[in-house]
RNA sequence: GGGGCGGUAGCUCAGCUGGUCAGAGCAGGGGACUCAUAAUCCCUGGGUCGCGGGUUCGAGCCCCGCCCGCCCUACCA
């Protein structure tokens, strides 16, 4: 039994969780009840990053506390694990967990230590309407894009991080696999950036500038830690970096796996920034970080102005919860962004779930029900005719195994979908209500129809199983009427519905 | 400007280290069956693998150039 401690992103919003955040969330999910059910020791974990400035203006836009603000946001995404279905086991939010400033401060100090913080003077173009600097090439004929006003050019004196330091170390940890980033693609959108050159980062605001929201620097209370370095500590202070010394050895420094799962547009802040500070500190590096692609939505970038943010709750309401699971799993491809639209979600429900494996398990529990009473016969020990699905049948875990290695959802999922098409192709192949009609005429021994039978049954218990990280509760449901490993079935009733579209739509 | 990734049948996409690699699913056409959620099964796919060069006995798969789309480009999450 190995260890896997498999993350998300803390995702940072200003607004309600959409289908990419769902992707996110639904891939950890994912990950984690697989390795769970190959039995092995998981802590599955996400949260929110709390102490951005955008999060103090987007409170004061409401008219709320940036407390309260962040707190509504919180219950916006933990109130997603029921639609989706997902078990996190823990849930981290940077504002207001007891565990979380200790950390940061504690890592903070340790990079101190390492003498890698000094201080610098930043001179930037900066807006007071979007209260954030500008980069010149950012300004529209030297205004600002948002207020159309000439920045001012403020200077402020902040804590800057030395990453130049970890130039060479970063590189030959990632090309060397010690720190793996998947796909390689983007290991290779790393490297080359790295390779480019390093300039050390800030990694305080002033206070003023803060409005006081975040976690001051230690020893400096003029200065608050900068975001991002605030957010990335999570992922330690969670399991007690700072609180917990033995939580924190057990799930980060002895051994296992620690997997960040995350989107394309954060790479550097968790393959350059994140490792370069624990080095920094001397702490242990995340093992893996995976890297998905975006969703959009009818086409285009999902954003509130475009009036397309998805909702999964919603979704999930009309759609169901594990047919947008499987949409999310077997339609997202690995590379290049996916688009969702309601028809792919349908698509995919149908062909796969409703057509492919929900038919076949509502056939094979009729035809045992009608055949035999609901008692499902012994599996014979030979079956030629069955080869094909036996085959099938034995190489599925593995392929799942090895898709789920490398992150490939789509390719795990389809190892379903081929042993139902086996199951299928094997009903049509033993034709069993032909063997039916003829144990009635002829009198004909029942071994043949039997055999049949308990083929059809040991491969929907194996749906079952396979489809149990995937869709959890479909996956019940079906284990339940095929008898639970027992030797009858229940009654059928359908397990995936056919989904429509209405008309207008 | 620099870097990365895509551009393969109407649609969505597979094609690992070059030699059945021209594929799958859906859509479309034809047929079979009836256990089943009008589900399933079988047959049916001549697309310059973005364009132009090159390397090679042989290239979607390697190299160069170009076109199109998307992403990143550091103190903005």
């Amino acid at each position: 039994m190995s260890r896997y401690f498999v993350m998300t992103a803390i995702p940072y919003v200003n607004g309600r969780p959409h289908v990419g955040h769902a992707l996110e969330l639904l891939q950890v999910d994912v990950l984690a009840r697989h390795r769970r059910q190959r039995g092995d020791e998981v802590r599955a974990q996400t949260g929110t990053d709390d102490n951005a400035l955008k999060n103090v203006q987007s409170a004061e836009a409401e008219g709320v506390s940036p407390t309260e603000y962040v707190a509504r946001v919180a219950e916006r995404f933990l109130g997603l694990q029921r639609p989706l279905d997902l078990r996190f086991d823990d849930f981290i939010r940077t504002s207001s967990d007891p565990r979380h400033r200790p950390g940061v401060e504690k890592l903070w100090n340790a990079c101190a230590a390492n003498d890698d913080f000094y201080r610098k003077s930043y001179t930037g173009l900066y807006c007071y309407g979007c209260e954030q600097f500008y980069a010149e090439d950012e300004l529209v004929d030297g205004l600002c894009p948002e207020h159309l006003v000439r920045p001012d050019v403020v200077e402020e004196n902040n804590w800057f991080f030395r990453l130049s330091r970890y130039q060479q170390p970063l590189i030959d940890l990632i090309s060397s696999d010690r720190l793996r980033i998947e796909p390689a693609s983007r290991k290779r959108e790393v490297l080359s950036f790295i390779e480019s050159g390093l300039e050390d980062f800030s990694v305080s605001r002033s206070m003023k500038r803060a409005r006081g929201w975040g976690i001051p620097v230690p020893g400096d209370p003029e200065q608050v830690i900068y975001v991002w370095y605030d957010a990335l500590a999570n992922y330690i202070t969670a399991p007690g970096y700072g609180s917990d010394d033995a939580g924190f050895a057990h799930w980060w420094t002895e051994g296992g796996e620690r997997v960040h799962v995350i989107g394309k547009g954060i790479i550097r802040f968790h393959a350059v920034y994140w490792p370069a500070m624990l080095l920094s500190a001397g702490l242990t590096l995340p093992s893996t970080i995976f890297v998905h692609e975006y969703l959009t939505a009818d086409g285009q970038k999902i954003s509130k102005s475009a009036g397309n943010a998805k909702d999964p709750a919603e979704i999930a309401e009309r759609f169901g919860t594990d047919a947008l699971r499987w949409w999310m799993l077997r339609d997202v491809a690995r590379a290049g962004d996916t688009d969702y639209t309601d028809q792919r979600l349908v698509t995919r429900n149908n062909e796969d779930l409703a057509n492919n494996i929900g038919n076949l398990v509502n056939r094979t529990v009729s035809m045992v029900n009608k055949y035999r009473g609901g008692a499902v016969p012994p599996l014979p020990e030979h079956n030629d005719a069955a080869a094909d699905l036996r085959a099938a049948r034995a190489g599925a875990a593995a392929r799942i195994d090895e898709a789920m290695a490398a992150f490939d959802f789509r390719r795990a999922a389809e190892v379903v979908t081929d042993l139902g098409d086996a199951g299928n192709r094997y009903v049509e192949a033993a034709a069993p209500w032909t063997l039916a009609k003829a144990e009635r005429k002829e009198d004909a021994a029942p071994d043949a129809l039997d055999a049949v039978l308990a083929e059809l049954v040991h491969t929907c218990r194996l749906l079952g199983e396979l489809l149990t990280p995937f869709l959890p509760a479909s996956a019940a449901e079906i284990l339940a009427q095929t008898g639970e490993g027992g030797d009858r079935v229940t009654a059928p009733s359908p397990i995936f519905r056919r989904l429509e579209l209405a008309a207008e739509e």
